[in-house]
DNA sequence: TAATATACTTAGCTATACAAAGTATATGAG
DNA sequence: CTCATATACTTTGTATAGCTAAGTATATTA
């Protein structure tokens, strides 16, 4: 574990992440993680065993569906993810959560200021 | 529960902002929580429930130290929590990780933009 | 005297990031 | 042809931390 306090600090943007790299198109797993880390610099660099359950989860609450690809070819079949009308409405909302308790944290960080 | 998605965004940040409040001078418990209300302008609602276990986990690893108050008056017992040494170079560390957490999650969702 | 604010402690619940191990297929090097 | 590696998904178990709730106790004010 290099830092105790990075992964909890990670705690619940994932799914915002998630969300946010399949609003353009359906993806599958192995490619969200490699966005992930690329977009990121690094700073996201995911276990496939830490993005498959934050998947299943977000398909539990209807914000994403998946599929099987129709395998053309000889392909490894490939399970896309795209996500739902329901995860488009939601993913703002999660998004200004996320900006609040920022903002809120960096006022409390940097004392003096209080704008972003 | 209002959001299942902002308990999990605040993990991490906690210890950082309560050694952050620390950071200036010696507070109690109750100073702490106040504090964290009104600087964040209402984001970090703590119950004191929530704030006390910070503070011994913050304890257990040596980033701050506590004594009672050597009650003058008949004032109501109040345990003091000051920062230690090691606490006053842990906190800087710990930032730049919130920082580049912060950063990486902006990266992904504002795609265009790769400053913050 | 009673209600409220202050002040600290502890137990239990839930969610999630991560590691690790398992299964399986495609591809390229030798 | 064989073997290592990359791709691809699944599942189990662990540790951590925010939160609720309940409990104890004192000072202040109506």
């Amino acid at each position: 574990m290099d830092n105790k306090y990075e992964r909890q600090m990670k705690k619940g943007v994932l799914d915002m992440l998630v969300l946010r790299l399949l609003e353009d198109e359906p993806k599958y797993g192995y490619q969200l993680i490699q966005e992930m880390k690329e977009k990121s610099r690094e700073t996201f660099l995911l276990k496939d065993g830490t993005l498959y359950p934050v998947l299943y989860r977000l398909e539990d609450e209807k914000l994403i569906e998946s599929r099987w690809s129709s395998a053309e070819g000889k392909q490894v079949p490939r399970k896309y993810y795209e996500i739902t009308e329901q995860g488009r409405k939601k993913l703002p909302e999660i998004f200004e959560t996320w900006k609040r308790i920022t903002d809120g944290t960096l006022k409390i960080m940097e004392k003096e200021r209080w704008f972003i």
